[in-house]
RNA sequence: GGAGCUGUGGUGUAGCGGUUAACAUGCCGGCCUGUCAAGCCGGAGAGCGUGGGUUCAAAUCCCAUCAGCUUCGCCA
């Protein structure tokens, strides 16, 4: 019997008329002389009454049915007698009087339900994740991921934006993350690499002409996974030619309101914030700040520089920072507690924390003896201190204050429940720094990326003070979460190579792996910039997600292996000799 | 590479030196014509991730190992 109506079709409208539904046997409440079958589709759920007074044959084949057979049930469209209406359920005023019913197959009792909310191990749902996927909220985000695909490319062709595919086996590259190789079989001992980013392809495509370029691109790298992080994931990857800045900020503004619409109905308003580097490092502690919540620290170096506290004196004398951040209403915090921020901030780097404790009468701390009557209520009043308040200190480098007191931060804000879930703060953050100086490998590396552009008034500065050229670069964050991130790249062959030689690349080595790249600069490369989004971070966060994993339909563990396939696995002597591949205790 | 948490019937948990290894749910059977987490009655189903060790005795303690998750490093 072919469907047809999906379960969610069904509606007042439909009242009386014969329908012919396919699915799966939701749930069955078999009361002896009338049996209820919850039929569901990837549309949803309609209930099935069977009587044996209206069709004896299909009464008994639904007494056989177990949850997740699959069937064709053939009725009539009929108003649930009142009183026993679902108001839970979409069609849940509409019922099917079952005619007819054929298995078209039966199943096995699943390893778990298939219903939301579950609590189950998590490599058992990607052992069966057919069977996990068959649950609504799992379904409903493959959808939400659909809408919202769709979404950006409706936006990206109205805007004369064209899809265009890169190849997947393309040339391993230095820097970054470590890349995914595979053996070439007819070069032996050579060897593609996935991409880590579509990203030199997309300025060949701006040289070629194309000037406005898009792709939902998969892109691979072989690092450590997180909840935020898969070997695999998509990117939205865009990049336009005779553009600047704020033309990728209008093009992102126009497209983000449209997104989140489609995506999770949600009204977001723009312009975004925008925040320098430099502010988001000092009054956050981070450059993907979560704006949901205030909590701004506070650098009082300045106002300390002369007391007599050692740790904050010999952190100034060594050219670093205090800064200060008030944890509102954690005044309340036992010695225990407060003894764990500081391990907190131990293990994020600093040397220690200093605190007060603001009360009523009193201010308890250690250090409150270091100083004066006058500077203390300097400082209470610098940090707006009031009663019930703890200020937490942190003196030491300025990039390891900042890590620290944004760590405690966002730790207390998320414990503190300051997060609303359903608010969205976006912002930009601009000005980032184009290099920063790696002490173990002694030498600049890209902040970015090799083929960021510094801002034009500070090319000069390349040669005397590299570490502070600014790049023309900016992220957009989402409640903490950075979100996509782009830049206006270099397009010219003579500061190409700058770039590469400040980042320690010998021009033998710059021809070789860029040589193309270089040449191709040669030959009328337009200015140019873009930028790239993580899709399933996106998704993640409009489906109210903490896993990247649960808005991808078949991600890998955290050990990047799949349950379901048993991928990665071992392959036959006969493909290794063909790739000239030996392994190490064969 | 490091740290932490978890691993007990199909599933989720309890038990934390001596128990017939408990409970819920699911499953199987029976009864039941308005349920929707259906109800009531009955039943089957695990030897506690794996390997060592301590002990008269180990699911419980110790060591190792594997797996999953979280996280630091890493991820331009």
């Amino acid at each position: 019997m072919k469907r047809t109506h999906n379960a969610t079709d069904i509606d007042l409208s439909k009242m009386g008329e014969t329908v012919t539904l396919n699915g799966w046997v939701d749930s069955r409440r078999d009361h002896g002389g009338l049996i209820f079958i919850d039929l569901r589709d990837r549309s949803g759920i309609i209930q099935v009454v069977f009587n044996p007074e209206l069709n004896e044959e299909a009464f008994h084949l639904a007494e056989s049915v177990r949850g997740e057979y699959v069937v064709a049930v053939n009725g009539e469209v009929r108003a649930r007698p009142a009183d026993t209406e679902n108001p839970n359920l979409e069609t849940g005023k509409m019922e099917v009087y079952a005619q007819k019913m054929e298995v078209l197959n039966s199943a096995k009792t699943p390893p778990f339900y298939i219903e939301n909310g579950i609590d189950v191990d998590e490599l058992l749902r990607l052992r069966y994740r057919y069977l996990d996927l068959r649950r609504p909220e799992m379904k409903d985000n493959l959808l939400l991921r659909h809408r919202v695909v769709k979404s950006i490319r409706d936006y990206l062709d109205e805007q004369g934006f064209i899809e265009i595919e890169t190849p997947i086996l393309g040339r391993s590259t230095p820097e970054g993350a470590r890349d995914y190789l595979v053996p070439s079989r007819v070069h032996p001992g050579e060897f593609f690499a996935l991409p880590q980013s579509p990203q030199q392809y997309k300025q060949m495509l701006m040289v070629a002409g194309m000037e406005k370029y898009f792709q939902i691109a998969r892109c691979f790298r072989d690092e450590d996974l997180r909840a935020d992080r898969q070997p695999e994931f998509t990117q939205l990857d865009l990049e336009m030619s005779f553009i600047d800045e704020q033309d990728i900020i209008d093009l992102i503004e126009g497209m983000m309101p449209r997104l989140f619409k489609d995506g999770c109905h949600q009204d977001i308003s723009v312009p975004f914030p925008r925040i320098s580097y430099d502010e988001a490092m000092l009054k956050y502690g981070s450059d993907q700040p979560d704006l949901r919540f205030g909590w701004e620290i506070v650098d009082i170096t300045e106002l300390v520089k002369d007391v007599e506290f050692k740790v904050f004196a010999s952190a100034i004398a060594g050219g670093g920072v205090v800064r200060a951040l008030n944890a509102r209403t954690c005044g309340s915090f036992t010695r225990k507690e407060i003894d764990d921020l500081g391990r907190m901030a131990i293990d994020f780097g600093a040397k220690g924390l200093a605190w007060i404790n603001v009360t009523a009468t009193e201010l308890k701390s250690p250090i409150t003896k270091f100083f004066s009557e006058e500077k203390m209520q300097q400082i209470l009043q610098t940090l707006d201190a009031q009663p019930g308040d703890l200020l937490l200190f942190g003196a030491d480098q300025a990039d390891i204050v900042a890590r620290v007191l944004g760590v405690l931060r966002l730790n207390l804000g998320r414990r503190l429940n300051l997060c609303d879930p359903n608010q969205l703060a976006f912002a930009w953050v601009m000005e980032f720094p184009l290099l920063e100086y790696d002490t173990e490998e002694k030498r600049y590396v890209a902040v970015h990326h090799m083929f960021t552009s510094p801002r034009l008034e500070d090319i000069p500065l390349l040669e005397t003070a590299p570490g502070q050229v600014k790049a023309r670069a900016y992220d957009l964050i989402l409640n903490g979460v950075e979100i996509g991130g782009g830049s206006i790249r270099i397009h010219r062959r003579d500061l190409q190579e700058k770039m590469f030689a400040l980042l320690g690349m010998s021009m033998e080595e710059a021809m070789e792996k860029f040589g193309y790249m270089l040449e191709a600069f040669e030959y009328g490369a337009p200015p140019h910039g873009g930028v790239a989004f993580g899709i399933d971070r996106m998704i993640m966060l409009m489906a109210g997600r903490d896993s990247i994993r649960d808005v991808i339909a078949f991600p890998k563990t955290q050990s990047a292996a799949c349950p379901m396939t048993d991928a990665p696995s071992t392959v036959s002597p006969k493909q290794l000799r063909e790739l000239s591949l030996k392994l190490k205790d064969a």
